[in-house]
Formats: C-alpha cells, structure tokens, sequence
DNA sequence: ATGAAAGCGCTAACAG
DNA sequence: CTGTTAGCGCTTTCAT
C-alpha cells in the first residue's frame, strides 16, 4: 500500500484536535456545530485544542458530509455597476450573518453567460440562488427547478418568477418620471439609454416613460449610448440631439451617470437647467444632490433588496413560504429635485411610493 | 443498518454516469479531467450519459479527494468602489477562464474583519488568496504564512509583502499631482479627502502630495470628509475651507467623485477653474473628460492589476517565482486636463509612467 | 454525553 | 486505456 504523496504543509484535521483533546472525533464535530450538548469539560478541551493547533474546519468536507453546503450563488449582470455592487454588499452582510458564504458571478448581461454561471454555481451544492432579473435562457430554467433550491429573481418585478421575486417595476420608474414632466406640460422629450440592446431594465423604464408620455400626446426622441455609459458619447449625442430637436422640453436618462453628462454638455452649450430644458437620471447616485442644479431622480431600493433577498431566502430554508410572500414589489421614490423644476428646493424629501 | 435520510430531488453522481455509459466510475472521472486520455468510443458514450442525466459534478467531493479546490479567495475593502470591482471584475475573468471560482469577502477597511474573513476562506482550501494593500493583523500573517498557499497584496507597492505584490505607490500619485501644480507655482493648496482615518492609501497619496509641496515651500490645507465620499460634505467642506484659505490656489482630492463635488461647489460660488483654482481628482472615472472642464487626474492600472495578479497566481500554481518576480510596480500616468491646465486641450493624451 | 462506524462523491495510485 | 481500491475530512446514525 504505497502512502500517498502529502504536499508540504499538512493540514490539521478534526482528527489532530481530537487526539490533542483526548475526545472522539464526532465529539468535535458535535462542540464545533451544537457547543451545548457537550460537557463543560470537554469543551473546554476542545476548544483549547483547536486554539493551540489553530485548526480551521474544511468546509468541503463538512459539505460532502452533510450534502448541504453553506452557500449561495448570486448572479449580477455586473459587479462594477454601484446598483448591484450595493445590493451585494448588503445581500453579503446578512448572508453572512447566518453564516452563509456569497459565491458571485457577473453574466455581462449575457444569457449564455448566465447559464454557465448557474451551472458551475450549482456545482457548488449551493443552498439558494440569487438571480437578476427575468431573463434566463430555457436551460437554465430547467436546471434550476431540477436543482429543486430555492431561488430569488431581484432587481424586477413584473412577470412571473421561477420561485420568490423581490424587486421593483422599472416600467414604473419611467411612468413616474414622466408624470412629473408632464405635470410641467414638458411635452417635447427624449430618452438617453445606455446598454439599451442587453439592458432589459433600461427598456423597461423607456417603454413607461414613453408609453406615459405618449398616452397624453407628448412625443419621446430615442438615444441609445453604444457602449457602457460612455461620457465622451454622451456629450456627443446630446449634443446632435439638442441639434436635431431643438424644441426638447425634456431629457430623461436610463441613470444618473448619463444626466451627468448630458447635464456638463448643456452647461457647455449655454443651455439653463430647467428653464431651457428639465433633466431627470436614475439611481439618485450620491453626487445627483449637489450638482448644479440638484438632479431629479429615482431611488430604487437597492439596500432593502439585498436585506428582504436575504430574508426571504433565509426563510425558506426554514420553513414553507405562502404564495404570497413570494413576490415582493419594493417600489421606488421619485425625488424631485431642481433640475426639472426651479422650486424644488423645499420638495427635496418629497416623495412618492409605490402602491 | 438504516438508510440514511434522502432529500427530495436525489442529486445525480458520477456512478449514475458511469452505470448508463457502462464504464468504470474512475473513466468518467478521467474524462471530465482529461479527455483525450479516454477512447473516443466511451468518452462518446461518457458524454452523452452526462448529456442524458444533466450530470453536474459535485465539486466539494472532488476538492475533498484531490484536496486542491479550484478556488480563489480575494479580499478587498469594499466591492462598492468602482476601482476595486473594475479589478475584481477583470481578476475573475482571467481566473476563471483558468478555471478557477473567485471567493470574494469585503472588509469595510477594518483588519478584524479582514482576519474573519481569511479564516474562513482558508477553511475552502484556496489554492490562492488576494488581499488589497499591506495593513494586515499579526494574525492574519500568521494564518497565511502557515497555510503556505500563494498569496498576492494588489493595489499598493512600497513595503515588503508577505509573498507577492502587484500594485502602484500611492505615495508617488500625490507627489506626480503635486509636482504638476508646483509647475504653475501654485503654492497655497488644499487637500480633500475621503475615509481618511480608514484608507491607508487615500492617506499615502496625501503625503506625497504635502511632502512634496511642502518640500517647494508650499502650504498644504486638509479637510477630510466623515463618512464615505458624501457629496453634500464635500460641498459644505469645499465652502469652508475657501472662506478660511481664500488664497488656496489649488486642491488636490483623494479621488474624482470628491473632486466633482468640489467642481459643483466651486460652479456655485462662481470660481473659475483652472483660472480661480485648480482641481485634481483621482481614479480618471469616466465623467472626468467630459465634466466642465475636464478634470486632471491620475489613472490607476485598475484592469492590469487583475490582469497581473492573476497571471502571477496562476504561475505560482505551476512553477517556481522568482524573488524579482514577486513584486510588480505597475506605475500610474498622470492625465492633465483643463482643470488644472487652461491649454490642456493638446496635452489630454499626455502621460507620465512611473519607473 | 460520548464514541464507533459507515458513508458523502469524488480522485489518484496502481495493476492490468 | 480501463477498472480496482483506498482514501480525502467530515457528519450522522446508532449504541453505549
């Protein structure tokens, strides 16, 4: 019986710390998950034991054991994007908390991508699943009700979701924005869209904004930014928009980062916000309170998406969750701020709920 | 002897493969590792069972047996700093098409939370692990240096490492701004800066920056903000300090988001920039070319040190480094606009690669 | 409250 | 090239 190769370092096993305590193994095993059904005694044995090794458990093999591993898979479009990157800080926090560990991947917005994720992700043995959105391709549907785990589609709401949704509807956040913009009589608009071919939640927030404006007469003039919210571009298509339309009353933007740039080009072009032309972006970024003037602007719930995520993920690793409290519409504020309309100073906390 | 309890959606193994593809366990295993060591005949029929089965592996059994995860841990202060995602997002990128799983922990810049955080990553058996910067308890060198896997510090250089570094002195970055301002015999300056008590790294560039025009017998102002980059803070900070410093010919900020808010600030008071005073951010964040006027900034190699870090990982994985490998200064290029410059129009591209 | 024993699903010698 | 055989380090009955 040839002995296999160890490589430099051993690891310290369970095993190490139970000789060292003089206990079982599955004692150790037993103080590590419920301290309390061991003796006083010997947990204190154990535990000086492990201090002294500095035993760190191997998760992968506690997760073959028990076949229920303490993870969970969450799927963005992308990381580098503050509206995700938040929820994950805050999805992680809780998560952690519980004691699960986050195993992230970005799709780039790609469905193909997305598959592959679920796939290697599912590798894993992954408690739940955190998903963006609806947009999954037929395979990746099918391997996640086999997977038979709990899953999460955030960041919408809208459709019918694979299990629980937490979210809120975009389709909203342009119907709000152009409610107020029309409340001006700002009838003449346009909408500049970053992402606008992979970002379904961009289409989304166009097609209400649109769909709003339309239904009462008003016209909207498309722009889409080829790349990621290119400020070069920005300027540049705000520029032959205000060109080839000069009569716009009103830009909306698919986020804040865009109105930041069609704000500087406007400035550079001499043209007043509001007076000449109302601003609104989306996101309410940091920096939208203190541009000049204050930008107007939706707040999604990015926090309580990832805080209700966690929850209703936790939960139902516990216990059967109702019909309905599977879906959850968080909504959204519009903040009207002074770059659509000139006394907005005293409407700043102004805001808007969705039913 | 009992059967053990059985979960609702029996997961499909390797053994299942096998038994329909009817070939030994240990042939699939090959196959899925290398699979032109299996004839074409049953590695055919190896595919198509996992096809038929929807054969997923279960990797905490394969890291168990080969105790080698393809896992790698990453450590950064925040992952809602576009900075650190932007790195984190090219790192996974190129690990994963290594094959590798990117276990990512954030530690609010907070040493104890970084120490959690390593142990429990360690308790995955990386085969590496990436920090952000130097600052690492007594413990934590401990743990890494015991558990004799390959470890990366990105995004900082100057101090010894504990294995491998691939980052840019930050120190530098202050003195390249200072430098550049000092050209314009602007003496007075002030100095903005976010988390400064928390960002080790926001605090060196300060000190390259204060040595540096102290050094010319100019005059440094702080002013830190409190929390994160808050823009109202920044504007009400910026306020201040003119009416104190009404001679500060420059201000220097711990990154571009703050110097926005300093921007707008400045817009509202009626300053002139470069003209009035001069601004500096940094991080080149992409509305700094088009803001009004663009803003002069440095630009850190984000994108290449994921790039690095990860081909430095994979190496250490396959071969031995060698000590002159083990630490990468990637340099940082200063990027002049009009903010700081009024003929800066012809200069945009120019740069300044650090040795 | 504790320990013995039997796996979890896979990989890695090794023999054929 | 393929199959046999031992584990990887832990959890989980079950008996004590």
């Amino acid at each position: 019986m040839a002995k296999r190769q160890r490589r430099g370092s051993q690891r310290i096993t369970m095993g190490d710390v139970a000789r060292l305590a003089d206990v079982s193994p599955s004692t150790v095993s037993l103080y590590l998950r419920r301290p309390d059904e061991v003796s006083a005694r010997r947990a204190e044995l154990i535990q000086s034991a492990i201090d002294r090794l500095g035993y760190l458990p191997n998760v992968m093999a506690g997760g073959l054991a028990s076949s229920t591993s303490r993870v969970i898979g969450v799927i963005v479009p992308t990381i580098t994007n503050s509206f995700f990157s938040e929820t994950l800080e805050t999805l992680e926090r809780h998560l952690r908390d519980a004691g699960y560990q986050l195993l992230i991947g970005n799709t780039e917005f790609d469905a193909t991508r997305e598959e592959e994720l679920v796939r290697s992700i599912l590798s894993w043995n992954p408690a739940g699943l955190v998903l963006t959105g609806f947009g999954h391709s037929r395979q990746t549907q099918r391997l996640l009700s086999q997977s038979g785990i709990p899953v999460v589609e955030m960041w919408d709401y809208g459709q019918t979701g694979l299990d629980m949704v937490v979210g809120f509807s975009h389709h909203d956040c342009g119907r709000l924005i152009a409610e107020h913009l029309l409340a001006q009589e700002r009838l003449q608009t346009a909408f500049i869209s970053t992402r606008f071919q992979r970002d379904v939640r961009a289409r989304d927030r166009y097609h209400g904004f649109r769909n709003t404006i339309e239904a009462a007469g008003g016209t909207v003039v498309l722009r889409e930014l080829s790349g990621r919210s290119h400020a070069e571009e920005t300027g540049q298509l705000t520029n032959e928009l205000l060109r080839d339309h000069p009569d716009t009353a009103a830009i909306a933007c698919s986020n804040d980062m865009v109105a930041l740039g069609v704000m500087f080009e406007c400035q550079r072009q001499r043209l007043e916000i509001p007076a000449d032309i109302a601003l609104a972006g989306f996101g309410n970024l940091d920096f939208t309170t203190s541009t000049v003037p204050p930008l107007t602007t939706i707040e999604p719930p990015r926090h309580e998406i990832g805080q209700r995520t966690a929850r209703l993920l936790l939960d139902s690793l516990t216990r059967r969750i109702d019909d309905d409290e599977r879906r959850l519409d968080l909504g959204v504020r519009l903040i009207v701020r002074q770059s659509t309309q000139d006394n907005a100073c005293a409407l700043r906390d102004d805001h808007d709920r969705m039913p």
